[in-house]
DNA sequence: AATACTATCAACCGCTCATGA
DNA sequence: CTCATGAGCGGTTGATAGTAT
């Protein structure tokens, strides 16, 4: 079938925006509200599509929008939700007010891809000369994103309505198994290694389990060949109906889980100090035989 | 000064999703 | 329920500015 253009492209003017069309496009809006964005254009004066005229009001003309430098704050803000939820940048977006998804999405590949690969922060290049193990790189990731999914926990523990939108975006990231096990544990948790237990009944545990999984079998795939890999395994393993073997893997992943959280450890005090020295003084990473200890119980 | 290379970012393209007839 | 349409999103492109040789 194939979808029809969003407008007659015939005729209708491409490329850079003029200030006399910006001020066309400004002036209306301000007068009318954008109403339809396919009639706007003609409604406006203005020989664009509907389509190209949005993305120059939101993107660019919007009066909200904070334009210049990005700050630390906003830096660390992205690196953490883009940690959380990949590359939905209208949701990393909607936590920075000023900025918009198309410059969060070039800071992003421009600036931040360019820091955190200097930092080994990168998914790994790709062929088997990679330097650093797949695992490594996994567990930076993982790193940082459980720091911010701790702060995350944080602030919806302490009440903050503010926190709604971003923690509902947490929510959508985890898999549906994270939330079978997360019990009242996790709803009254708020000393530091009560936000461990819940950290690790969110997705992060699940994301340590389908990584040991794969790692028992697997040389050095990418960390999103790893992940892929371990929701196929599951999928695969879940039509059986073998709870047992099901079971042994868990028991398994939570095994090899615990190497990969000492390596955590490891990069969160060698490489990512700045993720440190906050949440009021407690580390966010209880020590390994905490973590020992949470498995048994989890796994009871 | 000229040229090549790199970085940046506005804008476009194509796809998916939501909605209403 | 199906289909058409509009809106929005994420990936990519291309123009331009800045820097290196």
């Amino acid at each position: 079938m194939g979808r029809a253009p969003c407008c007659d492209k015939k005729g209708l003017k491409k490329g850079p925006w003029t200030p006399e069309e910006d001020k066309l496009l400004v002036d209306y809006i301000q007068a009318n509200g954008h109403g339809s964005w396919r009639l706007l254009p003609k409604l406006a004066g203005l020989n664009r599509c509907g389509k190209s005229c949005r993305l120059r009001w939101t993107n660019y003309l919007r009066p909200d929008i904070k334009r210049g430098p990005f700050t630390a704050e906003e830096q660390k803000s992205i690196v953490q939700l883009h940690g959380i939820v990949g590359n939905k940048w209208s949701m990393i977006a909607a936590q920075l007010p000023g900025r918009t998804d198309n410059e969060i999405k070039n800071y992003w590949n421009t600036h931040l891809k360019k820091q955190l690969r200097r930092m080994g922060l990168d998914d790994p290049p790709p062929g088997p000369a990679a330097g650093c193990p797949a695992a490594r790189h996994m567990a930076q990731w993982e790193t940082a994103r459980l720091e911010a999914e701790a702060r995350l926990s944080l602030l919806s523990s302490s009440g903050a309505a503010a926190t709604t939108t971003i923690t509902a975006a947490t929510t959508t990231t985890s898999t549906s198994s994270s939330s079978t096990t997360a019990g009242p544990v996790a709803a009254a948790a708020t000393s530091p290694a009560d936000v461990f237990l819940r950290l690790w009944n969110s997705s992060i545990g699940d994301s340590f389990r389908k990584l040991a999984v794969v790692a028992a079998g697997s040389s050095s795939p990418s960390r999103a060949d790893v992940t892929k890999d371990a929701v196929k395994q599951e999928e695969e393993a879940a039509p059986a109906g073998d709870d047992s073997s099901a079971a042994s893997n868990e028991v398994e992943a939570a095994t090899m889980a615990v190497d990969e959280y000492q390596m955590f450890l490891d990069f969160a005090g060698e490489e990512l100090g700045l993720f440190h020295g906050r949440y009021g003084g407690f580390s966010l990473f209880p020590p390994v035989d905490l973590l020992e200890a949470s498995l048994e119980t989890a796994f009871k």
